[in-house]
DNA sequence: GGTACATTTCCGTCGTGCAGAACAAAGCAG
DNA sequence: CTGCTTTGTTCTGCACGACGGAAATGTACC
């Protein structure tokens, strides 16, 4: 990337350094100010300099618990554009709005993506003590209630070429091998919804409903996430009440 | 948006101007550099020169027909990046590289999107006179061979639901009724092809067969677009043989 | 043809974007 | 644990690049 391309006269330097290293996270999740300074061929301090301008606009964050930079909201939204999901956002946001107030905890909305689910839309409760909502982040999908509603919603065949490279190991409670993951999902298809139980992170618990579109194509997942002191089986059941009548409005919007 | 947010200390003004102007992007498809001007509180030399940098870098384009600029490839691979087109696109482009070089003529891989499909990749051919690649074009799918090959895939209640909204007129010979083309995509799926004479633009002639992944499941199409003189229906349908060799070589990619 | 509007090119000016240095925090090895 | 290295962030002097205004060019309409 020390190639710089000679650019038009009156263009702005300035401005395509930036729009290069935005570049950069079509094939990278993260990048650091370092990796910025090297590829760009300027100093530390510019790198660093362009990624906050980049991050307050909304285009890049940073990420907490990895050192550097991934994709912010407004990138994602245009990755989203083109594939239905801000449709499907801007149905389900007042749903789940509703969802959230009726149950007093955060709510998501998650779509399949590769082999893992995006949270695509999420409203926060109010109690001090709650999951945040997450937006934009990337989990498995075996070890996501949200990600287990999907996969129950696919030929078994489906499940096991998408997930042929193995489960990955979260937690202790993560589900282990694909014949426990084809038992609960098979348990899922019978009752019509799928729980966390600390499999994705300690401590967090969830249940989850899958999205339909009118159609009757699978579209995606709506989530209740809790943390574990509210996780109950039986808490979590009514929570799915809830979720499936505002899936079942959703369905007859899309 | 002439309200200028509170930049950072040390955030460079000009990159943020020309995120902004990225984001004009996310709810419309041309921006003009007079809109640019008003929008950002920027002299017009200035909102010119941050188009063409943004031009430069692949971000958007100048639009041919219209007057003003739209979003550009680098733009468009975000929105790929989330739904699997990335890849889509990395296996096909040698294949269709191949196409190209063995029937001398433009070929194409589509998508659908909403109601319209994607051009997502092309391989143009060395002729002086060809079609040309139209990378990230959006028409209607009725109206295209590749977007016909696409509908045949679906279920009829599928296709009467998305297409529901009516059939646009590109051209006197574009499928004016559903009826018309039901009866058309019975044909397709019966011969295997779709075929496009003149009905999305006069003087185009197209053959396209629709791409299934591993799992059999429907992803796109890749189609051969050749000028209407060199249209003929022999000669589309010895495109189509090498255009499903392509395909099946794709789906075991996929 | 003329008029109005939009886009593009050019140029003088000055303030903003640059790199280097300093500082703080994080990571790594013995 | 300590010491060293690496990385991220803040600050500052300076010169050159980003700015706006004007001119030139292009487009559409009457």
């Amino acid at each position: 990337m020390q190639n710089k391309a000679e650019l038009p006269p009156y263009a702005i330097e300035s401005v395509a350094n930036a729009l290069r290293l935005l570049l950069l996270f079509r094939e990278r999740d993260i990048v650091r100010v370092t990796d910025a300074s090297t590829e760009l061929g300027v100093a530390r301090s510019t790198a660093h300099r362009l990624l906050m301008t980049l991050a307050h606009e909304g285009f890049v964050q940073q990420e907490r618990n990895a050192k550097g930079y991934g994709p912010g909201p407004a990138l994602l939204e245009f990755a989203y554009s083109s594939s239905g999901i801000l449709d499907l956002r801007q149905k389900a946001r007042p749903l789940m709005v509703e969802v959230s107030a009726a149950v007093d905890e955060t709510v998501n909305l998650l779509v399949l993506e590769g082999r893992s689910v995006r949270f695509v839309e999420s409203v926060e409760c109010e109690r001090p003590v709650r999951v945040s909502g997450r937006m934009g982040a990337l989990l498995p999908t075996h070890a996501t209630a949200g990600g287990k509603a999907i996969l129950a919603d696919m030929e078994m065949a489906e499940v096991r070429a998408l997930l042929k490279p193995g489960l990955a190991r979260m937690t202790a409670q993560t589900i282990p091998n694909m014949k426990a993951l084809e038992d609960e999902l098979q348990q899922i298809r019978h009752l019509g919804y799928a729980l966390n139980k600390g499999e994705s992170l300690d401590g967090l618990h969830a249940a989850a409903v899958s999205i339909r579109d009118a159609m009757g194509r699978p579209v995606g997942s709506l989530a209740v996430s809790v943390p574990a002191d509210r996780g109950g089986t039986a808490r979590l059941k009514s929570h799915v009440q809830v979720l499936a009548v505002a899936a079942e409005r959703l369905r007859q919007l899309l």
